[in-house]
DNA sequence: AAAGCAGGCAACCGCAATTCT
DNA sequence: CAGAATTGCGGTTGCCTGCTT
């Protein structure tokens, strides 16, 4: 799986990380140990038992409680991450398929560098794969002085991106016609970037589906979740999602919330305000207190 | 064989958003 | 209404592996 967790697991368990601190940012190999402090850096494969279990009886959520009660010495925060992007069930693994590409290609010049939103239409994956997907095609695009998007796939407004920058948000149309065309044929090579300071407008369309309506996971001090006894399944090959998209029909219009990874996480809220984000309290209470069984969640409708 | 580079990946941080008290 | 607590998101960093030179 991952390149590193094997031997990492040993060095932790044999104590031979050293309490080192690299500063900021993350990044593997990165531990604190202590007292006082909590543990930082790679997830041993006990600490993920201790997680999965928690999760198992408790549910998601709370996950500061985890610390508290399971005796991991992780703060919440570092242990909904690891739920998040490796615990939880219906993770795809593994690199990104073709469809998969022309997805997150048709999304980032839709979105931009919203990569919970396009979380959300690529099943199974989670955003952090997706940015790290992203940000490497964008590293090799730059160095190869290509574009960062085919040459059928407009991405709209006269923007370009940068990885390290907000990119426009208000994409005016997406055209694309067969993203996986070689791009050697693009006719402009160009591949420039600007920083995104006069274009500070972040009125995205309303997307129609964003209401979280289909999440049973818990949103911040609302009742725990029963416990997850049993994980819905996907599955990638009949689902409708994936063989939407692999016709040649270029539209990807957000009927619902793409199932979110299976056991969806908590009501996916956006930043910059799409959707639900900007739903009143009381429409977000109303629609907490529509709770969903846990079946139906494991059931996406597609139209 | 060794060094350099690119890609892949995991996990951190800061901050925003949301809810509860 | 304000502040605290909690969760989610996006940016960033650093390690590991495999390939190329």
């Amino acid at each position: 799986m991952t390149p590193n967790n094997g031997s990492v697991s040993v060095l932790h368990s044999e104590g031979m990380w050293p309490p080192e601190s690299r500063g900021s940012g993350g990044g593997g190999g990165y531990v604190v140990e202590g007292n006082d402090c909590l543990k930082k850096g790679p997830w041993t494969a006990a600490e993920d038992q201790i997680l999965m279990e928690y999760v198992r009886k408790h549910g998601e959520g709370n996950w500061n409680e985890v610390q508290r009660n399971s005796g991991l010495n992780r703060c919440g925060k570092s242990g909904r991450l690891r739920w998040a992007n490796h615990l939880r069930p219906n993770l795809k693994k593994g690199s990104f398929s073709l469809e998969e590409q022309r997805l997150i290609l048709e999304l980032h010049a839709k979105y931009g560098n919203k990569w919970a939103r396009m979380a959300s239409q690529l099943p199974g994956r989670t955003d952090n794969e997706i940015k790290n997907h992203w940000n490497t095609r964008v590293k090799r695009r730059k160095r190869q002085g290509l574009p960062l998007y085919p040459h059928d796939i407009k991405q709209s407004q006269q923007s370009h991106f940068h990885s390290q920058t907000i990119p426009s948000l208000t994409p005016l149309t997406t055209i694309i016609q067969n993203p996986f065309q070689p791009i050697t044929n693009c006719s402009t090579p160009t591949f420039s970037f600007h920083t995104q300071s006069q274009t500070q407008a972040h009125h995205l369309p309303p997307l129609s589906p964003t209401p979280p309506s289909l999440s049973p996971l818990s949103s911040p001090h609302r009742p725990k979740p029963t416990a997850l006894t049993s994980f819905p399944t996907f599955d990638p090959i009949n689902s409708p999602t994936s063989s939407s998209f692999s016709s040649s029909t270029p539209s990807f219009a957000f009927h619902r919330p793409a199932p979110i990874l299976g056991a969806p996480l908590h009501h996916k809220r956006y930043r910059d305000s799409i959707g639900f984000s900007h739903h009143s309290p009381q429409t977000r209470k109303e629609i907490l207190q529509c709770s969903v069984p846990a079946q139906c969640l494991a059931l996406p409708h597609f139209n």
